[in-house]
DNA sequence: GCAAACCTTATAGCAACTATAGCTTCAGCC
DNA sequence: GGCTGAAGCTATAGTTGCTATAAGGTTTGC
């Protein structure tokens, strides 16, 4: 097991998991990859073991976890034989967030439903969709719909 | 109308637009507010006229309108006597998206809700969570969750 | 042995703020 | 007029998770 299976370059890598990279690069130097083996000439190679990982990485991210989450995800997939109550927690905790969103959006939706379906399509002056911005008063739910920072 | 009504502070704006002064100072630098009317000392004051345009501001930022929505919005509640055909543009353009986020977002929730409830209690080794991250083909809705970017 | 394709690092940029440091001004009170 | 504490000032860096760029070096295949 010298150098069998060393031999994938950084392309090839981002292409089988689906990224690019300079994403594999960003993930190594904030610790989410292990630093590569490198050529003579300084390129780095990987593995089946660096595939795996960040295919773990990807499908971690693609459910919404934050890098910190995956970070633990990881650290927890390395020690097999823990119990798996933190990875519950976290995947629990992540759960939880995504359902305060899906509220919090669909609340907006049907705010600018409404805004929309009341236009009336003359001026500016009376257009419903800026009477409703510039008066908050007008909407329905208050405070329902919890600012922009916690729309992502 | 000489200095009658520029008297209010960045501090009492802020409070009464529930934002705080560096997200005044922000908006000013980035050209949503006019530059403020300043004392001899340098600090900032405001009128009336602020507090609306501001209030505007973050109405249209709570209904999750991008900073440059929001500029256009504005310079477009400028000219009352025009035809709003390109503000209800824009609201339903924002709502296009919002549902599209929507749609993402509880696909997502369906896979993490599936994630949870499988995951037995055990150890890491045997975790469906840790399973169904490592192998994206225990996804029931392949793609329809589309990265962590979309989420946003 | 040459060119094209790929790789390297370091750095800056994105959105929309938020926070910090180090300093100045204001408002009220005596 | 002077003092004090709260609030204001600017400039700059940090946040998240990448993405893009510049200016070069390496590999690969013919």
């Amino acid at each position: 097991m010298s150098m069998i299976g060393q031999s994938i370059s950084i392309g090839e890598l981002a292409r089988r998991t689906d990224c690019k990279p300079e994403t594999v690069r960003y993930y190594e130097r904030i610790g989410l990859l292990r630093d590569a083996t490198r050529t003579n000439g300084g390129q780095r190679r990987y593995g089946d073991d660096a595939v795996r990982r960040l295919t773990f990485i990807r499908h971690a991210r693609d459910f919404g976890f934050s890098v910190e989450s995956v970070r633990e995800l990881l650290a927890m997939s390395d020690q097999p034989e823990m119990p798996c109550q933190e990875v519950d927690a976290i995947a629990t905790h992540h759960l939880k967030k995504v359902e305060s969103r899906l509220q919090r959006l669909s609340a907006l939706r049907e705010e600018l439903q409404r805004m929309v379906t009341q236009c009336a399509g003359g001026k500016v002056e009376s257009c419903r969709i800026i009477e409703v911005i510039s008066d908050h008063q007008l909407c329905i739910t208050e405070n329902s719909h919890g600012g922009a920072n916690d729309l992502s």
